[in-house]
DNA sequence: ATGAAAGCGCTAACAA
DNA sequence: TTGTTAGCGCTTTCAT
């Protein structure tokens, strides 16, 4: 590999002046920069990055740190990120924390000895403390799909709470009567919210008890556990609301399991929209804007890398009604 | 941050003896070696990876190179490769090149000047001469679900050909008598080989014409639209064999809309084995395993990169006949 | 068993 | 406009 001084010696000037075409910085004539650039072309120069970080500059590399790669909704915010980083000549190192609080730990610590220039974190297990840690070790940082409101750090999120109200209204309007959900981790954000806004929508309606509200994980085996449950426990419920699609999935594949026919004897809607052409029946969704939520998430962190000092709150995102076959009143549509 | 010279400071020594014990490297006494430890945790110390790397040593990071992060089998490959690195210490820059050749070539041009250690490559649109380059830089390089024949390369495989032939030997066993393919993108060797092996089983039938392969793209859509040609040229298919899992799915929603019962009147089934609980009936398919294959290719690659010569061949891996419903011949289960 | 010092390749004052 | 040089934080001979 060419080094900067074999540029040099063969343009026959110094390393600096290579050093200020390299960066467009400061004054170079014509005539050397030319020289220079040709020298570059002879010996197929590329700056090592790994010097030009040590020296002081950034690494050009962001980290981001996810709780679950298998859950398609963590690709499809990756594919955006990454979009946006390669645009700014970034990279990305990516780090999935299986929802292991001593993996992310270690994952931050790597990132930071690593000299990355900001951290994307979409984990859903991180800790107040871990982030007031990084904003000491003044890294920029962006919370992706989670929030804290105490600390002050700039967050992006759906609606997430809206997002399940809508759901469950939209299973009233379709007919429903006894509505059940099927909630994600305890202890996330995104899944608690989606939970009061379902209470939000039938906490109210007469035939409403807590026992309508089961477990998941946000996985299908989580839906499919949780929709066997809330079936056994109200067989006449008819309409379910997951608190993301992965657990819609595995709870319409219990429900065809129980020989329960969807919509027909009970419609299901589930919650990201990741997963509108993955199944059959077609799930209805409520959908998150992944991408721009990705690439607003990188954009920011960007800004902040450049110095800009940014609003440290949280940045909400619409989320939109899919209605798909799984909640369509008239049921499995006639042939042709 | 506090560097190696404050802790052998702090422990009264020399960087050169913190350095030894960082890395567990030549004689250093008890009592220094104490001291120097609990010098490190006073200032918390953690060695800076990037100087590190400058100095000669590994950058610990390895590049994945893949071509489509929306496609479930991909998110599958790197949470293999991911949970291997980190187990090793390594972590991955993750590089997706949307099949932009482009995007491929200064993807591996960063990588190598982040002084990455080692690069996986899942792409299928790279060319044989950039393997070549990448060689010539020294660097280890483990292909994935790729193959050149004519290059000398470690490569991690299924057996896509005889997984095609499987997969449509189940087919007439289940008494398809005229059976489409609809394959994925031209230029993918994977896709090429399932399509010879569906081939090699069904070519010589005399029901046999080149129309029963439909071209598709590995996506959903693409699925979707290929079933749709392949019905429209013959009404009288009876079994059809996609590809890959995604267009499997795309395939049974247009069978769905169209009115065809699967697996009634056309059986059908897929490769990958992504979309286990997905549909509605279940989807048949060829399964790889693609959890060994991505370890194994991250050991391969840990094991290049400490210097070790392996065998620069491909290594295949089974392929396994997963019956569910939509190849069924007796048709969709009695209700419980 | 330990230390001094020369790099690794690049950037950024500071001079010229 | 260009060159000299001192780092960035770590590893690694080569002495001691």
């Amino acid at each position: 590999m060419a080094t900067i001084r074999d540029v040099s010696k063969l343009a026959g000037c110094s390393v600096a002046t290579v050093s200020r075409v390299i960066n467009r910085k400061g004054y170079v004539h014509k005539n050397t920069e030319e020289a220079i650039k040709s020298a570059m072309k002879a010996l197929n120069y590329s700056p090592d990055r790994i010097a030009r970080s040590l020296a002081g500059k950034g690494s050009l590399t962001v980290g981001l740190v996810i709780p679950d790669i298998l859950n398609p909704f963590f690709p499809q915010l990756a594919r955006a990120i990454e979009d946006v980083a390669s645009d700014n000549g970034y990279n990305v190192i990516l780090c999935n924390t299986s929802n292991d609080p001593a993996k992310e730990r270690k994952c931050l610590d790597v990132l930071i000895s690593k000299r990355v220039d900001g951290i994307l974190l979409a984990s859903s297990t991180i800790l107040p403390e871990q982030i007031l840690e990084l904003q000491r070790s003044a890294i920029p940082v962006v919370l992706i799909d989670h929030q804290f409101p105490e600390i002050p750090i700039l967050s992006i999120v759906a609606r997430n709470r809206e997002g399940g109200a809508i759901a469950v209204r939209h299973l009233l309007e379709e007919g429903c009567r006894k509505i059940g959900h099927i909630r994600g981790p305890l202890h996330v954000a995104a899944s608690l919210d989606r939970c009061l806004g379902y209470e939000d929508e039938c906490g109210s309606e007469p035939w409403f008890i807590p026992s309508l509200i089961a477990q998941g994980d946000f996985h299908s085996e989580g839906g499919f556990r949780a929709m066997q449950e809330l079936i056994s426990r109200h067989p006449d419920i008819d309409g379910v609301f997951a608190g993301n699609d992965q657990m819609a999935i595995g709870a319409l594949h219990a429900l065809y399991k129980l020989g329960i026919e969807v919509p027909q004897q009970v419609k299901l809607i589930g919650f990201d929209g990741i997963a509108s052409n993955r199944t059959v029946p077609q799930l209805s969704t409520v959908s998150q804007p992944i991408y721009t939520m990705g690439s607003q998430a990188m954009e920011y962190l960007l800004r902040l890398i450049a110095g800009e000092t940014l609003p440290q709150q949280v940045h909400e995102f619409e989320v939109q009604l899919v209605i798909k076959e799984t909640t369509k009143a008239e049921g499995r549509m006639a042939v042709q």
